[in-house]
DNA sequence: TGCCAGGCCCTCTTTAGGGCCTT
């Protein structure tokens, strides 16, 4: 059986009242725990892209790019074969990808979600719950870069993942914590940020339902990894589309930590995996790893604290509240 | 010389500071 035929789709869940997401999502967790690292993903890992502007003809080497991968807790060493797979949709991605069609993608009338929250809808077929996580060679928005970047669309399927290393044309300081060197990523086959915006783009377009948003989830998101994609959107000239949402686990850890009188528990990703006993498959501080470790957290952590679908919308924040929040921050 | 990230939360608190979390 293939792997995206296992995963239960969202919008296949009958609508009833209560919307609870560990019931939704049982099924397409339960999937994910038997699919990490498998072959229903989109790896960008090695490409060339030429004359982003203006619609004009690019071209994709398949160059493959061996990395080696430690195991957490393991001795055992993998070889990871990364190379441009030939899936429909990655063409889809590679070609006629231009800004103009990024432009005409923001100019969609998106549904009103307050009032279908209001209504007490059913918000599957309206709303993509997509988990990611960056890798970067730092802290800092500003002087930093992203170095690798990995989705997951929790409704599972083919394609329902994508990762990709970024060449962030400087060197990497960090490769201590995520293993990523300099000569990995500072390679012409590796996709500079300019070029994987409108692919990026493309790719969440691609998961997206008609009118519908997109709600992406990180762990310390609001402070980190939300931030550093608008600072990179911000720096080639690209807005971040208008239906999308983020959430941030670190703060839903938060609250049921509050909820359950606890206090000064560290909450951190890994924290969070021992307490729900999640086994770690691969190496963590890798995009796609901690994605998908990311996906089993928030199952538990929407289920203990009993939120439906809704309940994860109406605690997303916007692109705007980021920015608007630091003006507000900057003006005190 | 001192700083070199920044948002959120807690507390010995809100006219602030320290710790956690992300790479």
């Amino acid at each position: 059986m293939r792997a995206g035929s296992m995963i239960f789709s969202l919008v296949q869940v009958p609508r009833c009242r209560i919307h609870r997401l560990a019931n939704y999502w049982g099924e397409t967790f339960h999937s994910l725990s038997k699919t990490c690292g498998n072959n229903s993903s989109v790896r960008l890992l090695s490409s060339r892209i030429y004359g982003l502007q203006g619609g004009q003809k690019r071209k994709w080497t398949r160059r493959p790019i061996t990395t080696n991968t430690e195991g957490t807790g393991s001795t055992k060493s993998r070889s990871t074969k990364h190379e441009i797979l030939s899936e429909p949709i990655l063409k889809t991605f590679t070609e006629n990808v231009n800004k103009e069609q990024v432009v005409e993608f923001d100019n969609v009338q998106y549904c009103n979600l307050q009032q279908e929250i209001a209504q007490n809808k059913d918000l599957s077929s309206l709303v993509t719950v997509i988990t990611f996580d960056i890798e970067t060679t730092g802290f800092s928005r500003e002087n930093d870069r992203i170095i690798e970047i990995a989705l997951r669309d929790l409704q599972g399927g083919e394609n329902s993942t994508f990762q990709t290393l970024v060449n962030p044309e400087r060197c990497v300081p960090n490769s201590h914590i995520h293993h990523i060197t300099t000569h990995m990523v500072n390679r012409p086959e590796v996709p500079r940020m300019e070029e994987l915006i409108p692919i990026l783009l493309q790719f969440v377009r691609s998961r997206q339902k008609p009118r519908g948003y997109v709600l992406w989830v990180a762990h310390n998101g609001r402070a980190f990894d939300f931030p550093f994609i608008m600072n990179e959107f911000r720096r080639h000239s690209t807005e971040i589309p208008p239906n999308w949402l983020f959430v941030d686990t670190l703060l839903l850890a938060r609250e049921l930590m509050k909820a359950r009188g606890t206090k000064s528990t560290s909450i951190s990703l890994g924290t969070l995996c021992e307490h729900y006993r999640i086994h770690v498959d691969g190496q963590a501080h890798r995009a796609m790893v901690d994605a998908n470790t990311l996906a089993l957290v928030l199952r538990r952590l929407t289920g203990d604290l009993k939120l439906t679908l809704s309940d994860l919308v109406k605690r997303s924040f916007t692109a705007f509240d980021i920015i608007n929040s630091k003006k507000k921050k900057n003006s005190d």
